[in-house]
DNA sequence: GACTGTGAAGCCATTCACAGCT
DNA sequence: AGCTGTGAATGGCTTCACAGTC
């Protein structure tokens, strides 16, 4: 069989016309060209040619794309055709902003467990929900079949949350933690850090006083 | 002059040795090699040397890298030699999460203003600050001489936002509303998107029924 | 002997340009 | 005529491998 490689940023621009797609057809467009996606979005035209080619093909030359139908190819193509449960780690005002994040419900993502080792935070309620302590997440895990776990817990317990997600048979991690985590090579690991986009940005600032000159 | 083209995933790197080089100084290690840099954040040795190489020679052959000075030189490339005072606008959840985010302040960041339309919200304390309306937002950037803005409105709101951003004077924006932004070419932009990070790690669970065939 | 700094090679992603279809 | 799908060309990033230095 084909060994289909797809580069990462490809998946991530899929996400983002994905997206892109459901707006349109909340707002009633049926047909859409490569040109338009990608100015909707912010690449070129052939770029999302290239990057939907990777798939299949879904258009109608001369014609372009219908906009549901490639909304429901890039959903599938993303696995986002059943919802998925959460579990979160951390119930600090950023855990507790995730759970709660209208963004993630939208794409089929529903937090079902939140858990905390502080004392003062277990059983506080987040909404319809009550913290737990981490001994309660087999039982979750269990219960919603939940296959990802999101760390939204200092740097410095980041790593053992980590151990305890994989232990109790999560394979995805999305790590808020500034810091690198070990995992085996099976799990799925992504890091949002957020200080890092900051200091792209002041970087890129700084840049500017060198740029601007002759050409 | 030299139009140094240093690649943005060198920075994003560069940002991450940068925050480990802080841990180990915390810690008392005095030297460090590429590899062990590339064994702590997850790289390749070669990578960790050619990223710093675009930036000067900051080792010692035979040897390797003073924590310490290292540490103060990612720092200055990455423009934290001084504070940076930041606007955030959106006062809910995930707005109050990011005003308060630990992370920032260890990098130098503090948001010096919340905004928000929502009546509801104005004159709200979080923290030491008031969530303030739209229309005092030239009045903070101007005292603390701001130039950058947080976004953390829902997705309608965030382009209207940028725009006010823009006109009040900000040169660069971290975009958390999940949607695309148009700003001149001079705005520094950067979008951390949730939900794409969580559709990448359910794409990548979803390849692996199609791996592990052959080899 | 150990480790950095770096040209060259290799690899991967993006853009180009056009054949192919409607 | 308009737009997709795609091989070929380009450009850019990463890895290799080793000369240079301590």
């Amino acid at each position: 069989m084909k060994t289909l490689r797809v580069p990462e940023a490809t998946i991530i621009r899929l996400s983002v016309y994905s997206r892109y797609l459901e707006q349109l057809d909340r707002k009633g467009v049926i047909t859409i060209s490569s040109v338009e996606i990608a100015d909707g979005v912010g690449v070129s035209p052939a770029q999302v040619r290239k990057d939907l080619a990777y798939f299949g093909e879904f258009g109608t030359r001369g014609v372009g794309y219908n906009v549901r139908d490639l909304m429901h190819y890039t959903s599938k193509i993303l696995n986002l055709n059943e919802p998925w449960p959460l579990v979160l780690v951390g119930a600090g005002n950023l855990g507790f902003a995730l759970s709660t994040y209208k963004g993630f419900n939208n794409r089929g993502f529903s937090v079902v467990g939140i858990f905390d080792n502080d004392l003062t935070k277990i059983g506080k309620k987040i909404v319809d929900m009550e913290v737990s302590p981490p001994e309660k997440m087999p039982e979750i895990i269990a219960k919603h079949n939940v296959k990802i776990g999101i760390i939204a817990v200092p740097a410095k317990a980041a790593q053992e949350v980590a151990d305890l997600m994989i232990k109790n048979g999560l394979v995805a991690i999305l790590n808020f933690a500034p810091v690198s985590l070990n995992v085996p090579e099976h799990i799925e690991l992504r890091n949002v850090d957020l200080s890092v986009n900051l200091e792209i940005l002041t970087f890129n600032l700084g840049m500017r006083q060198f740029e601007s000159r002759g050409k």
